[in-house]
DNA sequence: CTCGGGATGCGT
DNA sequence: CGCATCCCGAGG
């Protein structure tokens, strides 16, 4: 598989998923998904906060599904949805802490096929599937980075209630879902 | 072993 | 709003 890793591409390290995941949530805003030679840029991302968060898969204990939520951070955590689709996550905050970010919407990076508006669209355009659950992404093939030299280009991040959660009560009202405003890859427009 | 439903997306 | 389509996870 081509590798896309330029030296205007600065590969996230540990360190960096291994803090809030309200906080890792936002700051991905703006970086580069790489997966062999897709690349696209993330534009929406959702914070699951750990078993206490009742829209979280973590929120019901440790099974074969979830474990890579329970996992060290940085790893990524894919899982099948609707029988159709796939979602990717990464995960965040100390091991055991069983939190993790929803990537949901990216922007186009150079040839991609197909709509990335959407979790389990992105995951169809960047052949993300199961056998990439609990892949590192500090790996050589799939991973995500910084963006261009140039550093974050300003934009305003809007904070909304997640998607699809209205089943976890109280925590379907909080506003962990972020954007980057205007942008015309978010889902849900 | 059944069985209900889901962090979706698309068409009506 | 209906529905495709599959697997998880809870319960018997």
């Amino acid at each position: 598989m081509r590798l896309c890793y330029t030296p205007t591409m600065r590969k996230l390290a540990r360190e960096f998923y291994d803090r809030d995941t309200q906080v890792v949530a936002r700051e991905l805003l703006g970086k580069l998904l790489v997966h062999g030679d897709r690349v696209g840029r993330i534009v929406e991302t959702e914070a699951y906060l750990g078993p206490h968060d009742l829209a979280a898969h973590s929120a019901r204990g440790l099974t074969k599904r979830n474990a890579p939520m329970f996992g060290p951070p940085g790893f990524a955590y894919v899982y099948m949805i609707y029988g159709m689709y796939f979602c990717m996550n990464v995960v965040t905050e100390r091991e055991g802490h069983a939190s993790a970010v929803l990537l949901r919407a990216l922007e186009p990076i150079g040839e991609i096929d197909g709509k990335t508006n959407g979790p389990g669209l992105l995951c169809n355009a960047m052949g993300i599937d199961r056998q990439l659950n609990g892949h590192d992404l500090l790996s050589e093939d799939f991973f995500i980075a910084e963006g261009a030299a140039s550093g974050d280009a300003a934009y305003k991040i809007v904070k909304r209630p997640r998607i699809g959660v209205d089943y976890a009560k109280h925590w379907a009202r909080r506003h962990l879902r972020f954007y980057i405003a205007d942008n015309q890859f978010v889902s849900r427009r």
